[in-house]
RNA sequence: GGUCGGAUGGCCGAGAGGCGAGGCUCAGGACUGCAAAUCCUGCUACACGGGUUCAAAUCCCGUUCCGACCUCCA
């Protein structure tokens, strides 16, 4: 696989180019994750499975991938949840990271190389602080705060195209201490009753920016590859995770990348919503690899706009891909080996063009559909190898174990039940006794057994 | 006020100067004992007004409407 091909929208110049990587072969990823503060919503889930996907199609083309997702386990929301929940604030944390891993695994979205806990890396933040510190980049003005100085960067707001003097200042800013109002506090002091680290400058816990810096650096060091998160990160926490590596000499994110929002009624999603939206709430509607589907389907710049009528269209479109694939297994009587296809090649590799790749692959499944009727197996098999292939780069290959099902002993009793009834069927159909055929079929629909008539037998799957 | 994005057929959703992506729904047909599945055919759209061009959904100017960010956000 040539992997020269691969061209990315990078949001800092806003335009897609030929992705270079740093050191050849390699590419260093690093994913703003979740503040484990409430379960997560489709909305958190769509940029995992964006994310996903890019490392999925690195991989595939031979790139040695490391791929870092954080997890923000301190922050004031889980905080407030603590004091609301009457559980400790770790508490918190470790029930919604659960929650989250709990999400992604049921959405096939990988786990990363690494997922740190900013609570793991204070060491790394009061040392980033301590360099930033010195050279004159950030100042603790005595309060237990410690903020960067935004007026003395050369290159603040570049990512989204803003003037300092531009944005709107906050009216709730304290002046006490901030020589600026923009200046933004790496380090917040404690306050009573709320967990703290100690530092030279008093005890605290630290900034939301500070973390993603000193993580990335940790993991992946002072320059790599490619930021990615939500597009609502661009500003602040985007701008700022650049001011404080920079300052601290790091070259930093070489490519950002930013997915769009999952929408209702045009609007980004919010908490407002209620719980309908949360990932186990959907996944009580449709399967994991469905959501993962109907998640993936939009180009991840473009905004997606959710319903469950949607949804639901686009499980259908699914079912028929898969339904291809088991047909075909069945017919060549073997795996079917994943293969790359040159046109779904070209989509990925042109800023991940998943839209166009569906395409391809609805054409490759009508291709392999024909083939099936005139029982040419060679293209049958031609056409299902790339079928999955795609679909495995997308993770949402039907033969995955992720989405198999669960209890293979049970299948094998249910398999030989229903050859059973269908047998009796068959027999009935031979002898044209028609009536009876259809009994037997109603009873297996009632049961949510569909059976398909096909030139070499009777197949049945569950519905 | 500053910055950024969007408006495409009944619905979802691509494309970014030149044969109307693809899916879903619906209608008709083929196949089938009837179905199911599958295949074939049909449903000819780009917010509005100008302009550039042989040619505009795509470029330019203007307008309307919708949304996002501006120190909590995927």
């Amino acid at each position: 696989m040539i992997a020269s091909d691969l061209n990315l929208y990078n949001t800092a110049d806003r335009a897609v180019s030929k992705f270079v990587p740093l050191s050849a072969g390699k590419v260093g990823i690093y994913l703003c994750g979740a503040t484990v503060q409430a379960p997560p919503h489709i909305g958190h889930i769509r940029s995992g499975v964006n994310f996903d996907i890019l490392r999925r199609w690195l991989t595939a083309i031979g790139y040695d991938v490391t791929f870092v997702r954080n997890v923000t386990d301190i922050d004031d929301k889980i905080l407030h949840k603590a004091v609301h929940e009457e559980i400790p604030w770790w508490a918190v944390a470790m029930k919604y990271e659960r929650a989250f891993s709990d999400a992604y695994a049921a959405l096939n979205v990988l786990p990363p190389t690494y997922e740190p806990r900013a609570t793991g890396h204070i060491t790394q933040m009061i040392q980033l602080m301590e360099a930033l510190i010195a050279n004159g980049s950030a100042y603790a003005p005595g309060n237990g705060d410690v903020y960067l100085e935004v007026r003395k960067l050369k290159s603040y707001l570049t990512l989204s195209n803003q003037k300092l003097d531009d944005l709107q200042s906050a009216d709730d800013a304290d002046l006490t201490y901030k020589k600026d109002p923009r200046d933004f506090a790496l380090w917040k002091a404690a306050k009573p009753g709320d967990p703290s680290w100690p530092t030279p400058w008093g005890d605290g816990r630290p900034g939301w920016h500070l973390e993603c810096s000193a993580m990335a650096h940790a993991y992946l060091g002072e320059a790599f590859d490619i930021h990615g998160g939500g597009l609502d990160l661009i500003f602040p926490h985007h701008e700022n995770e650049i001011a404080q590596s920079e300052s601290a000499g790091w070259k930093f994110a070489n490519i950002w990348m930013h997915n769009a929002w999952v929408t209702t009624s045009g609007e980004k999603m919010s908490k407002s919503l209620g719980n309908s939206l949360q990932v186990m709430e959907i996944l009580k509607k449709v399967r994991g690899i469905e959501l993962r589907w109907y998640l993936g389907s939009a180009h991840y710049r473009s905004m997606l706009e959710f319903s469950f009528e949607a949804l639901e269209e686009s499980s259908v479109n699914f079912r028929r891909i898969e339904g291809f694939l088991q047909r075909a297994k069945e017919l060549l009587k073997r795996e079917i080996e994943p293969s790359i296809s040159a046109q779904f090649a070209a989509a990925m590799n042109s800023d991940l063009a998943v839209p166009q790749a569906l395409a391809d692959i609805s054409e490759l499944v009508r291709i392999g559909n024909s083939a099936i009727t005139e029982n040419n197996l060679d293209a049958i098999a031609k056409s299902a190898s790339e079928v999955r292939g795609a679909l495995s780069i997308l993770g949402c290959d039907p033969f995955d174990p992720v989405f198999a099902g669960s209890n293979n002993a049970k299948t094998e009793i249910l398999d030989g039940l229903i050859a059973l009834a269908l047998e009796q069927r068959t027999a009935a159909r031979a002898r044209k006794d028609f009536a009876a055929s259809d009994a037997i079929r109603d009873s297996l629909t009632a049961l949510g057994i569909t059976i398909e008539d096909t030139p070499t037998g009777s197949r049945w799957t569950v519905n």
